[in-house]
DNA sequence: TTTAAAAATAGGGTTTTTCCTATTTTTAGA
DNA sequence: TCTAAAAATAGGAAAAACCCTATTTTTAAA
């Protein structure tokens, strides 16, 4: 095959390490070569902008610190839905991987994919235009069986501003005193998150305060 | 260079696709060639016994599933001192540079480190024997640099295990049943650790538990 | 084997948390 | 303005958490 009629792709990842050794692997493949890569959304854009051809496949990384896999995704499939994304990731995180795909991305695999996997999917893809492993499927007959529906659960402002004082030492009284309510009205408060949440105890509201990122340690 | 004078590599890393990768950029490097790949610590015992060559520096990833960083530096320092251990981790941590290093490991970088500092690195290890790049010398810097004190704080087994289980909705009698001890023991435990950790309530053991890492949430 | 230190257990009291149910006040819409 | 829903407040009581001091058991070392 000569390198013409190789399909391209190109890397989004912001450890500089692991986008050049993946380069490097998928060069050593016939059908296949990299165009460019990028280490973040905003970059792509860029090189994106002054490519001439446009890659096959584009490799996309979702932990970014700059404009992560989730936004990115977002804005090729807005601006460039001929490109092929899938999604990279470390994290075995069914969330993620359903956000990706519902934003457009034509696949999900982890790190810790085999090479000829790796391989394999790219054919897959630009045969099929989507690759998705055991593991993404898995995970989207889970999301059609919303038994332990995730829902976002809302939290009222007070509600919330009880919780995030609750994960401290002070004491129901002086969280009451802090928030210029009754003992009382914080022990509602109290009662009224522990059934919506599902928990028995103070310790059960810290961990999921913190499970959903509503306080900093 | 001729292949048989080229230094060697292993190296360890559980995710398949960056090992792989990893392989093939290195293998581009003119003095330097991948001996093996190993996905944890002890997958690497078994192919340091069956090789007959010992790989001439080891690049090791701080976090593997089943036998970590931690734990294989240490077992490598002891049992083939003459390899160059240089740690590999996505985390600029602090704590984990300092603990590889103290046990031994000769380097340690971040895998957003630039190939061409990756062949820098490998060069000098094998040069001077140790390559501490800037980030591992301010850590070092900071060690020195006591000024807030972070003892460990050694705890004793069973006050760990407490502590853990205090993590949760659990009551102390409950716990005291899992741990097979009565409740006054448990209740000797909590005190001792409020005191020890300067904290007021079982919310403090939880922050304390979290901040230390002595918990996954 | 003796002994001192560490670990486990106990008693008993105070405070805080947790859990009901019910009433008053406030708010937003008809 | 009236009214229903939401928010705040209350009383009372059981359970759990918290705190201090003291005794028994276990462990390790002399």
């Amino acid at each position: 095959m000569t390198n013409q009629n190789k399909y391209t792709l190109a890397i989004v990842d912001d450890h500089l390490l692991f986008g050049s050794s993946l380069e490097k692997l998928i060069n050593t493949f016939d059908e296949f070569s990299v165009l460019f890569k990028a280490r973040n959304g905003i970059e792509l854009q860029k090189e994106l902008a002054q490519q001439n051809s446009m890659p096959d496949i584009i490799l996309l990384d979702y932990n970014m610190p700059v404009m992560n896999g989730y936004e990115t995704v977002k804005w090729l499939t807005q601006n460039h839905p001929k490109i092929k994304v899938l999604a990279l990731s470390v994290e075995d995180n069914e969330k993620i991987i359903l956000k990706m795909i519902r934003e457009g991305a034509k696949g999900y695999f982890l790190k810790d994919i085999h090479p000829d996997e790796l391989k394999d999917a790219l054919h897959i893809v630009m045969d099929k235009g989507y690759y998705y492993s055991e593991a993404v499927t898995a995970s989207m007959v889970n999301a059609l069986h919303p038994n332990s529906s995730d829902a976002p659960l809302k939290l009222k402002a007070n509600e919330l501003t009880f919780l995030q004082l609750a994960c401290s030492e002070m004491t129901y009284k002086e969280i009451a005193d802090i928030m210029n309510l009754s003992p009382k009205t914080i022990d509602g408060y109290r009662q009224e998150l522990f059934n919506k949440l599902r928990i028995k105890n103070r310790v059960g509201l810290v961990i999921y305060a913190l499970k959903n990122n509503l306080i900093e340690l």
